[in-house]
DNA sequence: CACTGTCATACCCGGTAGGTATCACTGAGA
DNA sequence: TCTCAGTGATACCTACCGGGTATGACAGTG
């Protein structure tokens, strides 16, 4: 085979001994047995007249090579297995009878809500709208799915949101607001600062997590929407988020405008290289917003 | 097979059959028989349940879903490919004893040279400076060459090259002149603008390559600076470039300034996912320039 | 109505991906 | 020091499948 080819088979299994530095649980993870995991990674260091991996005693560890294809292997996996769910999708493959013009729309749960709502109004009201699949999805995870061919559009939060890579359309921008315990002391302020906030002892400020992992701090690690909410209700922490966040509030929260918080910029996005008309249609629509 | 999962080798069959539009010759392109590759498109098309391609008389043509999974794979492909030589790189497989820390910057050939000798000595002197090979390529081929690997970072210039799909930071803005025959009438004028220059009987405007295709118009296509060099002082033609082109006139080009020409921004751009030590310090550099 | 061009089918063969059994090595305890 | 557990590598076998050749089916053409 040429030098400079890699299957996605060997993708596959390069990614899994490093992501797991173990050939035996790669090996189960993968659904085979460890013997030939291990002589088809050494096929691909032979080949590619690299080395990938340090066997050392008691465990593997990865070269600067490996490291690089671990990156670089994950991006051409997810470009793979994008191209066979976009196909499939356009070919009608999803059910029996299914439509054939279909996007799906990844956005995250409870996020956007009301622009969300405007935009899919308006788009089905033109004329030869395709269908749109609404995909919610946790804190930050539109990346992925539009990288892997889960979703071909999402609404992306900057900063929230890296934008990179991608094609975007600004949409909304919005100040933040700080939504607290009703009954707290600073839920009576007109206005907040970040300072205001970020300091309060007996209430951390949450932490989000960004790109997978989660800055350090006191504040509880927030995975969604309505446990954040509780939480607040609760006395337990205060979140800032965007303006239009309102839309959720609960009878126990308060919500106070900071002065200071940068302003949070919602996107269309997608991936560079579409140009399906559905996906034009869309942006159009929403560009018009 | 899982149903949304493409083997590199599906996809380099697909594509050349999607683009020769007939079997025989793809086979051939492929250096194997007609046969297996038929066999192995019907294969690819029942395991993702979709049709790909229209098998009418005389002839092939794609279906919608076989234009997806056209544009989508070759993305895909050309980000497996690009895994595999900059893993190479990394590893220093490209020659015995190789450097192990290489970047290959792309370069239009002969642009933004000044730009580049000032970059490179820049860059030349940092405490661990990696070792930067750079390579010339056509006009706008520097998108294709970050897509499929063969460079690592590029320097383009925005409206020539699109940015889209990469990283980048702005380098450098600068006019646009018009690069006439010194003895052309127009020669002897301070300034001009796109007007003048557009529609001058006696020497059309040469035309250069946008994303692989020529707009029309009269002027003869372009395929490198010295083919254009040789045109104007023959007095058959008339170019719109940046500024700092006037560092190959020959002694029978004239510069004149345009007045309403857009600027030309030279950007250094990389893939977005790339996260090299080499390649943060190369970016920094420029970005101090 | 032969003839040509094109893709599909039938059938065969060899390479290789994957399985099982086992080895070689190393670190940890008793 | 001597097991013993844990890990990756090796040896060997099998079955599948990717690829080749020969040929068929069909349509358009002179």
């Amino acid at each position: 085979m040429a030098v400079d080819t890699l299957e996605t088979r060997e993708l596959r299994y390069f990614i899994a001994v490093a992501e797991e530095l173990h050939f035996g649980r790669a090996a189960e993870r993968l659904g085979m047995a460890q013997p030939p995991l291990s002589r088809a990674i050494q096929q691909l260091e032979r080949r590619l007249g690299v080395s990938l991996l340090e066997r050392n005693r008691r465990g593997v560890s990865l070269t600067g090579a490996g490291e690089v294809l671990l990156h670089e292997g994950r991006a051409a996996l997810d470009a793979t297995t994008a191209a066979a769910r976009r196909t499939r999708r356009a070919g009608g493959a999803d059910g029996p009878g299914g439509p054939r013009n279909r996007l799906v729309l990844a956005v995250k749960a409870a996020g956007s809500h009301e622009l969300l709502h405007k935009l899919l109004d308006a788009y089905a009201a033109e004329p030869d709208a395709a269908e749109i699949e609404v995909l919610p999805c946790g804190i930050g995870e539109q990346e992925g799915l539009l990288r892997d061919g889960r979703a071909d559009v999402a609404l992306m939060q900057a900063p929230y949101n890296s934008l990179a890579g991608f094609d975007s359309e600004e949409l909304l921008t919005e100040g933040q607001i700080a939504i607290l315990p009703a009954r707290h002391p600073l839920a009576a302020r007109k206005t907040l600062s970040l300072a205001d906030v970020s300091d309060v002892p007996d209430l951390p400020l949450a932490r989000w997590p960004r790109h997978g992992t989660y800055p350090p701090g006191p504040g509880p690690e927030i995975h969604d929407q309505t446990q954040l909410a509780q939480l607040i209700a609760l006395g337990r922490t205060v979140a800032v988020i965007p303006d239009s966040a309102r839309a959720w509030l609960w009878a126990e929260h308060t919500a106070v405008p900071l002065t200071d918080a940068p302003p949070i910029v919602t996107h269309i996005a997608w991936p560079t290289h579409s140009h399906s008309l559905a996906l034009a249609g869309l942006i159009r629509t929403a560009a018009q917003l």
